[in-house]
DNA sequence: TAGATTGTTAATCGATTAACAATC
DNA sequence: TAGATTGTTAATCGATTAACAATC
């Protein structure tokens, strides 16, 4: 299996491959891996690399076949299989993530948002039922929740993680401003604002 | 200058080691870099390389002083600047945005919204003004902007993008799910949460 | 055949980590 | 002096890019 190799840069590229493919499927049947980097200022080397990794299906001379490209990234991200996911922190971020329908493309169903203000609890918010922070165990394990996403301010992060990761999630979304520690089973992939803020700001002041 | 030779990495780490340092400043005087990486799990090498690059205070046997550390970071990441930003797009995730307080910390003031949607135009959320979409290039020019947040649908990002690099602004802060083209001279910073699924997604599926 | 395009091998670059010297 | 800790130099690792061979 060629699963394993890919690694995470090309993963990262892979779902804006995938819109753009998506985009251009009804206007042409083949593109060639330089037109998609031209579009985004991207090697073409680099295109080719990553497109290999999941395809190998170019042909010289005619480029890829899109909508096979398309399915085979489909595949690569696992947009037909499902996973559950919780929110916990049910703020402004927590709901505007719980409202964001475009994670459905890429499989991610969030079931519910916790949280430990009790006027929140058993409110639902865009058709998704916030609970009490009580209920997250019993509700992750009934439910088979693999992905936890946390958006907790920041002194109650890490207690958030720990409990998530002893109730069966094997995978953490972190919006908190730290770095979150997890068994060595769990990834953390942190999505640190002020990391991206930190390199814009140094930019405006050279 | 050693300015200009901190590493992107470095940088993004910066905030991490900040906010951290903010938070045990009030019960030490000291602290080491082999503390601060266990804290996150971080090689203290790394630690010490990243310090060396603001600071270069540290002392055998006693460590950084928290306090001088706190101010050379802060000083590093332009905290005290005030940098003005709008945003682009005031659905869900623009207003979450807009309503976020911790950005201050950081000097970033976050002055307007503009979207498209009349019925937004003249509302004020959290306390900040909302736009029509015409008045972006007017407000930009007369209060300095020269960061721009953009939360649009992918079909009017790029089309946004060019009209906020035409009327000054040089940094970029993209949350549309496409890789944004810019004049040299403008840094476009990628939030791309698709990007971040695709890696928690194929970890759950390992 | 010639030309466009893929795909591979080697070179380069940047970041992390290991080994070690310097210093309080 | 011994021990803790910084800081530097060299080795390693992963990702990007360049050069080139293969193929339709």
């Amino acid at each position: 299996m060629k699963y394993e190799e890919i690694s995470k840069t090309t993963l990262r590229r892979m779902p804006v491959y995938l819109h753009y493919l998506n985009s251009v499927k009804n206007e042409r049947t083949n593109i060639s891996a330089s037109a998609i980097a031209g579009k985004f200022g991207l090697n073409d080397v680099q295109v080719r690399k990553d497109l290999a990794a999941v395809s190998g299906s170019g042909r010289p001379k005619t480029g890829y076949d899109i909508n096979e490209l398309i399915s085979q990234i489909e595949e690569c991200l696992g947009c037909r299989d499902r996973t559950n996911a919780v929110i916990v922190g049910a703020g402004n971020l927590g709901k505007a993530l719980l409202s964001f329908a475009g994670f459905m493309d890429y499989g991610l169903d969030i079931v519910a948002a916790f949280d430990t203000d009790p006027s929140l609890a058993g409110t639902v918010f865009n058709g998704k039922p916030i609970y009490s922070m009580e209920e997250v165990e019993g509700f992750c394990r009934a439910q088979d929740v693999k992905l936890g996403i946390i958006t907790t301010p920041v002194g109650a992060a890490q207690k958030t993680c720990d409990r998530l990761t002893a109730c069966g999630i094997k995978a953490i979304w972190n919006f908190s401003q730290t770095i979150l520690r997890s068994p060595e089973d769990v990834l953390v992939e942190n999505e640190n604002l002020a990391s991206s803020l930190a390199i814009l700001s140094k930019h405006l002041r050279e």
